[in-house]
DNA sequence: AATAGTATTGCAAATGTTTTCATTAAAGTG
DNA sequence: CACTTTAATGAAAACATTTGCAATACTATT
């Protein structure tokens, strides 16, 4: 009885409970607007026949698709992974379904994502950063969906932001260095076009470190990509050629842990010989060995509050104007920093 | 001009084109059915009107919806993430697009949020392992959609299922430590309830070390969730209580990874007073600092493989038939895991 | 030049819902 | 008891597309 083999609708199950077509749809989606005992009658139905609804035809008529969508770089490695886990966790309670996407850090290819998740109209979607194709942006505004920018916070973007100022990680970074008397210190970035996290990171740190009158070789500053393996090999890389290096400051904390391996695969004491300071603070950063020293930067709550604002936003709650939320970032100090301990006098860079 | 505010439909394109909307919609979905000159007209007529092809409305036509559904434990740590990314990388590149859904550990959810996806007529549908509940296998059965389990392999599955044998994870995984002369050993896993891959593992390993004649004390075995920061604590508990253990056995690398944190924490030295084994090899295990023995399991093969024949299913390129693919793992045995020193002979275990 | 075949297009039906509007029944109200 | 509300339901239109069928215009064949 219940393994109806062949289409069963609406139809279907309003027959099944004597009812019309309408008041089965009510029954599901307004149940207070129906008979109590009808309603049982319906879910009978409902339960007998197998019946599932079809939210195509419900998207189709207008209503909301029950879909948000979420375009990432990757879903790989924990950074992005850990944000997508929140967005779905708290859209999902709500009674939406993820439509997700990657584009492999092409923004090409996230125009073309993005297309096909509008195709399947999404009732919303979340892109990460504010770094996107002209096209992008033409097409986010002529579609009028509710769009949020994650992971950025800019206090001038030009659509919704919720995210944390990279700029400011970066800073922060910078300056924990330098607050423990580094002099010579070593940038390790993922490549910084098509990515304003990690441009925003490098530019802010590397200013900080101009400012205090620190100068960077341009040997000392490597790119990697978003890869433990690679950034394991440049780092390598870079400590092999005894650049009298006391500190590292990573892109983010992939490129710190493989930076961290490098090292003690060297035999270069943590942080005894060499200071390696990372931004992110994944979720194994607090618990490998040596620990991280780290900028937090709030992944969870960074997603759970962009699938919120989304939400609201698609049931109208929210404004329709620009919101931008800034979510704060806060130095992690853990045990792969510590104070320079050569010939510069320490305090020397207290001013900071 | 480009920016059209008010809905645009195959209708608009139709009457931008000067062809009627049946032409529109075969332009799109059979180019080789229209005049290539009408074809100019209408790609051009798309562009100039900013249309968006809306995949409710051919979905609801009973064409394909071209979507698929994931339906994944979690998606926080690397494990699943990897899976995530290369099945979505394979189906995304064959016109597909990724419905996901997570149900953390707990087959109750699982249920609900798989009809969820089939609300939204996904085209066919991949899980994680074997372990559902009875409600989930009619639901599925009921739809007849396409349908692949992940992750696992077994003779006698009830679908489809593309994977990896966890049983002989946990044997290689066993043996491995076995044969370097361990005999006082230590486990830690996740809990085994509704997860066949933990069972599995956990199972094979336990019976291929008791056959060899070594016993496992209660205390010796020990359970942790999927989070390096809960393994970590739970290893530090179990190693601070100074059982004579010389190996530890674990149910993935990432509680693997936690235990190394913890060794090392406690100033035990890796492998000389204790070997420490993985299952999984997750990106970041080759790398990581020492690098960690695990027994490898191609999450990026299965799911690019699960991808793939899922979307022939949905073509019809591959047969009804329930099919089982078994991916092989393999032991990857690195630095975490030396023959044991002590009082026992070496090669007493040789006849492994 | 007539015929058959083929390529190209349009018309209209069909897809499975939701919702507006109308209708009926039941329940208050004076 | 006649009258007005209110509650519960059904009929049918609307949503945006795809496709079977039919019609038309070409192209080849004899």
């Amino acid at each position: 009885m219940k393994k109806q083999s062949y289409k069963v609708d609406i139809i279907t199950v309003a027959n099944a409970a004597g009812v019309s077509a309408a008041t089965v749809s009510r029954a599901i989606n307004h149940p207070d607007l129906v008979n109590p005992a009808t309603r049982k009658r319906v879910e009978e139905a409902i339960r007998k026949t197998g019946y599932v609804r079809n939210r195509a035809a419900q998207t189709m008529h207008g209503r909301r698709s029950a879909t948000l969508g979420l375009v990432v770089p990757t879903v790989n490695y924990s950074i992005f992974a850990e944000l997508v886990q929140s967005f779905n966790d708290t859209v999902s309670d709500l009674g939406f379904t993820l439509l997700l996407a990657t584009h492999g850090y092409d923004l090409k290819t996230e125009y073309l994502v993005l297309r096909k998740l509008l195709e399947h109209r999404v009732d919303g979607v979340a892109l990460i950063g504010l770094d996107h194709s002209e096209d992008t942006y033409r097409l986010l505004a002529s579609q009028d969906v509710p769009v949020v920018a994650v992971w950025n916070y800019s206090a001038t973007s030009r659509i919704s932001c919720i995210g944390s100022d990279n700029r400011e990680a970066g800073r922060i970074a910078a300056e924990h260095i330098l607050s423990l008397g580094h002099r010579r210190i070593g940038f390790i970035f993922p490549p910084t076009t098509e990515n304003d996290r990690a441009r925003g990171r490098l530019e802010a740190a590397a200013t900080v470190v101009r400012n205090a009158g620190v100068e960077i070789p341009d040997a000392w500053s490597v790119q990697s990509r978003y890869s433990i393996t690679q950034a394991k090999a440049v780092s390598k890389d870079l400590l092999n050629q005894r650049h009298p290096l006391t500190a590292l400051i990573c892109g983010n904390d992939i490129i710190a842990q493989g930076a961290v391996a490098a090292a003690m695969e060297l035999g270069i004491k943590i942080p005894q010989d060499l200071s390696i300071m990372g931004i992110g603070d994944f979720a194994s950063s607090a618990d490998m060995f040596p620990a991280l020293s780290t900028v937090r930067i709030p992944a969870h709550a960074i997603g759970s509050q962009a699938g919120q604002y989304l939400v609201n936003r698609v049931a109208d709650f929210d404004p329709r104007d620009i919101v931008r939320l800034k979510i704060e970032v806060a130095l992690s100090p853990r045990a792969t920093t510590a104070r320079y301990q050569g010939d510069p006098e320490p305090g020397q860079f207290a001013r900071i």
